[in-house]
DNA sequence: TCCATTATCGAACCACGTTCCATGCTGGTT
DNA sequence: AACCAGCATGGAACGTGGTTCGATAATGGA
């Protein structure tokens, strides 16, 4: 059982959800797939194992990180601490949304979550709201990613850089006038950072979530 | 071709995305596989033309409502249009997701979203990650609706508050010592409100966004 | 020694995306 | 009329993936 889930998500860490068949797991275990159906019920079941395991990594490393005064901060150091860890696995991103039954890992990181806003003056449903706010902005932002790599990317043929820049170049080609955003923010794409975007969501977030727990 | 779109999306909206084949689609327009793909290139390209085509008519909607004198608040408008849009279409979800080329509809929608942005006092690259957040919360908190139907619901067999009060349950059955905010936040969890849980992370972002606009 | 449980394996089935080729249909050219 | 190019259609066939199933070992108690 170990053995599969580690073989399942080495296959996904090295190729994408894509990887992932009971075919090629079979044959890295070296057995049938027989053998895996022993273990899982189907794909559905395999993914959401291996999700949870992948995630118990992630809620160890939240687990290190100490809590300060101030419980918002710590949110957001959580927060990055997950999306990091979805940008190191995008494949996580694709079966993170794809599960409404919070069990396990997944559970005990939304408690880790939640338990920060304990500490701030909400009601119960404005606590339910924040963290549902910022696992949302968490996984709006990480979906992107996750499937932001045309296959021209990792085959190294064309850059980053390059590509965005390839959109801004007909961004800025489109009508001044009907597109006046697209036409400002044109630049701002093309050098923008992952990483930027996602922080400023959610610090869009937690400012609004600081004013409400002071009222 | 204008017949294989709307026959795409009518089936995406009889029974989600696992019910757009070519087989299925070839069915009911009456014709062959082949034919469909003399129309479009591929599965994805099918994908996409279908989603614009429903995007077109959300932009429709967002365009029709007009101006006031606060751009957020019509921000604020526009993303509850689109959200209820994907509520209803719960398949958007799956494909918002999937397009790095923001083109057609979808560029016209961001463009319309973030025209308003300009009314604000922000930088563009402030202009440019409020957009951002905004799609964000929406397509995040829109991605978990996506799922959140297993086919229990769909069968009629349950209701969504047995569904709900399901989880509840079970949440409220762990040590409260080790989980004080899932068990803190299972009464609500039980009676919520999808639409209530997205305006309220919308609000703390647009919130978070009406502070940055005044500094 | 016997038998139930646990575990393994791979052939076979079906649905899907995709390819390919044979066939029709249209309007214009000779 | 005969012909042809290009547009358009139809569906058989291929490869891949999830899933099922029955045959077969290994294990360990009665």
């Amino acid at each position: 059982m170990e053995a599969v889930l580690t073989a399942a998500v080495a296959l996904l860490d090295e190729a994408g959800g894509s990887a992932l068949t009971f075919r090629a797991l079979a044959a890295r275990l070296g057995t049938g797939v027989g053998t895996i159906y022993w273990y899982v019920a189907n794909k559905d079941e395999l993914l959401d194992r291996a999700t949870d395991h992948a995630i118990g990594g992630i809620l160890a490393a939240v687990e290190e990180q100490p809590d300060s005064d101030d419980p918002i901060a710590d949110m957001r150091a959580m927060a990055v601490t997950l999306f990091d860890a979805i940008v190191d696995r995008p494949w996580l991103s694709a079966y993170f949304m794809r599960n409404t039954d919070i069990q396990g890992n997944s559970l005990r990181l939304y408690e880790k979550l939640g338990q920060q806003t304990l500490r701030l003056d909400l009601t119960p449903r404005q606590r339910f709201h924040a963290v549902s706010a910022v696992t949302g902005v968490v996984v709006g932002t990480a979906a992107d990613l996750g499937v932001e790599i045309p296959q021209e990317l990792l085959d190294g043929h064309v850059d980053r850089d390059e590509f965005l820049s390839r959109f801004a170049e007909s961004w800025r080609s489109l009508d001044a006038t009907d597109f006046p955003f697209v036409h400002q923010i044109a630049d701002e794409f093309a050098g923008h950072d992952d990483r930027d975007q996602f922080l400023a969501a959610l610090d869009l977030t937690l400012a609004g979530l600081r004013l409400q727990a002071r009222t």
